[in-house]
DNA sequence: GGTGAAACTTGGGACAG
DNA sequence: CTGTCCCAAGTTTCACC
């Protein structure tokens, strides 16, 4: 899958393609600098291999009155490995929570998750988090603002390593 | 901005793309079940009034080496609104911070990090996150795995929710 | 990696409801 | 104002070097 050696034109169209999706490939071709057929065929290469995981337009969730989101630390009354998957399994089923991330420390999952609103926050929160098998423990956090949301890597530090290495 | 108002088919228009963000407009336009010429228009419109605020190639950390994924909780010394901006200000040229939500609660941010490895997150951690000024306290939690990571909104909870109201 | 050519897509104009 | 039909310009994607 990822066995695959990554060259310096594959991480431009990468990070070109992480900064703007809808690039045509032409315009992706003049950027990385080669011509439009040998871009598309690593376009594919990189979607095959799984560098590339999809493509998503990213939309205003406020404006489309997803009000609130919030941080959820969960913690489980039993992490052996099926008890940990299961309820992995069942946050695959609630559409509020978004993202899913097991932890170390204190803490089990992290949890961020979006409403319209607090009251249906709270009756997702009361009807199905706090109330699923083996949860032992829920603290949430409201998400007063945000001023950095940036989706991927930074292909900047990447270039940095390498060079160093070189 | 956002105050234009979403008809039925908009609303499948932002679901779509969020979901495949490189759809060509025709296939985009057949799924909506409208023409490709009013479903481009339509798309134009919802990317110039904000409910469309890019598009994303979603790309594999990992396969990138970035292998560390942390999330670290921030307490800061003084909530004073100039004090709480300066810090998220710091956060915007910390190319390892991906996201930086103010929060609610005992914690002041929540910050999600990447990094190559654990050293290279620790020398940013120690030499620039927990030295910053204001910074009272960090905890961090390392991220030993994720099963779900969807980007935006649950279209599905939207219609459910605009079909209750009729 | 580049070139040329066919098929398709984009995006505008003219027009109907 | 939003939809459909049509057409030129540009884009994708093929076979071939």
């Amino acid at each position: 899958m990822a066995g695959h050696k990554l060259d310096e034109i594959d991480r431009k169209i990468l990070a070109e393609l992480q900064a703007d999706g809808r690039m045509t490939n032409v315009e992706l071709a003049k950027r990385v600098g080669i011509s439009a057929p040998p871009c598309l065929r690593r376009v594919r290469t990189l979607e095959d291999t799984g560098y590339i995981k999809g493509y998503h337009a990213e939309v205003d969730a406020r404006a489309l009155s997803f009000e609130v989101q919030v941080f959820a630390m969960v913690g489980l009354v039993s992490q052996a490995e099926s008890d940990l998957a299961a309820f992995e399994d069942r946050c695959q089923d609630w559409p509020l929570v978004r993202e899913c991330h097991m932890l170390n420390g204190e803490v089990d999952f992290v949890l961020k998750c979006v409403a319209p609103d607090l009251s249906s926050f709270q009756s997702f929160l009361t009807g199905h988090l706090t109330s699923a098998p083996n949860v032992a423990s829920v603290k949430t956090s409201l998400v007063i603002r945000c001023r950095k949301d940036q989706p991927g890597v930074p292909f900047d530090v990447l270039e940095e390593r390498l060079a160093q290495r070189a």
